[in-house]
Parts: C-alpha cells; sequence; structure tokens
DNA sequence: CTGATTTTTTAACATTTGTAAAAGGTATTG
DNA sequence: CAATACCTTTTACAAATGTTAAAAAATCAG
C-alpha cells in the first residue's frame, strides 16, 4: 500500500485548524507518544474504553466490531485522520469496538484523560480539540446520509469519488463499511450489480 | 401528541450539563429568543445556511432533504433536544436540509454566530457547547451504527425500545427516518415484513 | 357532521441484496 | 517453488425491500 497523502509534522497540522500559544503546545507535547503497529495488530481491544485519541502518521486503521458474527468497519482513517471510539470516549462507557491496523502503521496516541483535565488550564487545548471534534462530528453526519437512503451502487461510487482508499484496502473491509456483503460489493464492481 | 417528558427551565437543563458562572449565563441569555411555530411551518429552509442553534421546549421538529424527489427525515428533536443542522452549522457551508415543526412548537433559538465569538470571552459557554455537541456527536454515531448493518425489521424495533417518539409522528417521516419505504414499514408493523 | 384531504395499509409484481458454495486469484510462508 | 491461507468473483437461489396502484382508515376543514 502506497501512501499518497504528503505526511505532515503534527503540530504543523494542528496550526492548520487552531494555532494554538507555545505553552500550550508543551502540555499537549508531554501526553503525546508515537507509536508502531504491525499489520492487522490490534490496537484497541474490542470491549475496551477509548481513553486514548489516535492520529495516524503513516499507514491506516479501522474501527470495526462483530454482529452476529460478522466483521463489521465502521470507520477507516488514515495520514491525519483521526481515530477515536466516540460512543466511549465521551461518555466513559466501554464499547463493543475495537481498533485494528491495516497495514503496518504509525500512529501518535494522546492519553484523553490528561487532555480532557488540561482543558481547565489550556484553553487553547480545548479549542483545538473542540474543533477537531467538530469535524469529525461533521463527517459522521455527512456519512448517515450516505447510509440513510443511497443504493449500495450510489454508495459504492460515491466513496470512490470523495476517497482514495478504496485501492488500498482490502475489499471486504469496504464492503461492511457501505452496509453491504462482499458478494453484493463484487457485483457492482463488475458493473452487473 | 402529547407530550410526556417533563418540561424543564432551559438553564436548569445547561446546568445539568455544565454549571456555568453567572456572567457567562448572562452573555447566553441575551442571544436567547424564544419563538413559536404552527404545525408543518418551515423553521429553516431548504438550502439555507445554519446560523441557529434550536433546543425544542415544546412540539417536535425534524430535519429533512429531498432526495430524488423524496422527502427524507433525517433527524428528530422534542423537549429538551438540540436541533442543528451541522453540516452547516460547523463549516459555515449552505446545505440541502431544511428543518420543519412537526407540532405546534416552542424553541429557544440562540444565535450560533454570536455564541461563538462569545467563546473568547467565556470559557463556560465554550465548554458547555462543547459537551451538548459531543453529545449529539455521540447520538450521530448510534445511528450511523444502527444504519449501517440492520435489517428494516431490526431498526424499527430498536427505534420502539430507545425512543418515545414512534407514537406521536406520522409513520411516513419514520419511515425515511429508518431509511425505509412507507409500504416496507407497513408490512413490519403489520407482522409480515 | 360531512365531504375532502391526508395517511396508512394492502396487493401484486419487480428489483435489489443476501446466502451458500465453489472456483479462481493473490499473497504469504516455509 | 510449492503449499497454504486468504481474498475476490461467480453462480444459483432465497429473502428482503422497492414500486406502483388502489383501497381502507384516519384526520382535517368548513
Amino acid at each position: 500500500m502506497h501512501q499518497t497523502k504528503p505526511i505532515v509534522n503534527l503540530f504543523d497540522f494542528f496550526d492548520t485548524i487552531y494555532p494554538m500559544g507555545p505553552e500550550a503546545k508543551k502540555a499537549l507535547e508531554q501526553l503525546i507518544r508515537e507509536k508502531g503497529y504491525a499489520k492487522n495488530e490490534i490496537v484497541q481491544e474490542l470491549g475496551s474504553r477509548c481513553r486514548t485519541i489516535y492520529i495516524v502518521k503513516t499507514g491506516g486503521a479501522r474501527i470495526f466490531y462483530y454482529k452476529d458474527g460478522i466483521d463489521i468497519t465502521e470507520h477507516f482513517a488514515f495520514e491525519n485522520d483521526l481515530i477515536v471510539r466516540a460512543e466511549s470516549l465521551f461518555t466513559g462507557n466501554p464499547t463493543s469496538k475495537g481498533i485494528q491496523a491495516i497495514d503496518k502503521t504509525r500512529m501518535v496516541a494522546i492519553d484523553s484523560e490528561k487532555l480532557f483535565h488540561l482543558y481547565d488550564q489550556h484553553h487553547d487545548l480545548e479549542r483545538l480539540f473542540r474543533l477537531i471534534f467538530e469535524r469529525e462530528y461533521v463527517n459522521t453526519v455527512k456519512r448517515l446520509e450516505i447510509l440513510q437512503f443511497k443504493s449500495a451502487r450510489e454508495r459504492y461510487l460515491e466513496l470512490l469519488e470523495t476517497t482514495d482508499f478504496v485501492q488500498k484496502i482490502p475489499l471486504k473491509y469496504i464492503a461492511s463499511y457501505l452496509g453491504i456483503t462482499q458478494v453484493s460489493l463484487s457485483r457492482i464492481r463488475s458493473g452487473l450489480g
């Protein structure tokens, strides 16, 4: 899997969203660890609590869970994308979902509990992550729209148009991400579906 | 349509999420107008920008749009529920969606542009609305999960279990909310689908 | 209350999508 | 390189959902 997006320095990336003061940056730096994962390695176990905010540096990861024994991919993340299990991160509840590296992957991991505590001291941090999660929220609303009333073919075509990750991920992940079976996706791709 | 939830004072409701200081409350009060809408009245036009955060006091409202000429309900809101078109509110872009009162409805309207400006002066306001929108984000993720891989029947049953608004809204709105046709919903309700 | 309008259900049929199994590809590993 | 495992496509059939139209039921307006 060759990655096309340029790999941006993390703090340069943050600056494009909200330029923080030096104290906030310093405080955030303390919370950040960089971690490497092998292809298919589990980053966060199914059923765990989400206490880490990940940002992908290289490679890719997915959020997944099982429904009636079937592996379903709910979310993909690649360069500079955030990956969190929001339903756990913002409630403190465990989630039945997990995170897995799709590829050899490097990620930045931010301790969310420590981060949330720092919000009181560093308004800039709260501002930055508020804006980051607002973006995620908007992305989720757009995905909802696609799943609510588009046909399998429409969903696939829209994915092709709006993303560049279809080429680099197993189609079985794509199928469940679109809410369809592999067979159905194959039919669509062959032009007969 | 009889409403069962108790109608809570707006600021009492805010206090349950994040108790603000008196200055922040005072500043927020300046932005708030209360408005009444007739049944089926359009609150925000299709295609407009979302510059208002609504909170339903009595009655109910929905976010809707047209897909291939078909009216699709994306979201419902009742007592103390927020209603915003996130993809516009957080980007500034216009959205093809609109807001409509489902019933005789009273709503609190908060000017979002003014509110967002107040975030700099009143950290408490940014905190409160960050928490409010985090909740909305979580709700959206849960809805995504339901739409992604559950059958029409499962979606309907889950709606019955987790909400109390099915009784009080036209079924045609429920059907599109679940991503199915009215005919399909009728079949499910009759126990044959 | 009554006629008109809107909503919901039912019916018949078409289409889409799912299921299961097999075959063909591709990648991985010893 | 061969053997294995995994991924994708194909096939045949089943089930779910959509489409169109009409009837029945509920709601609304005068």
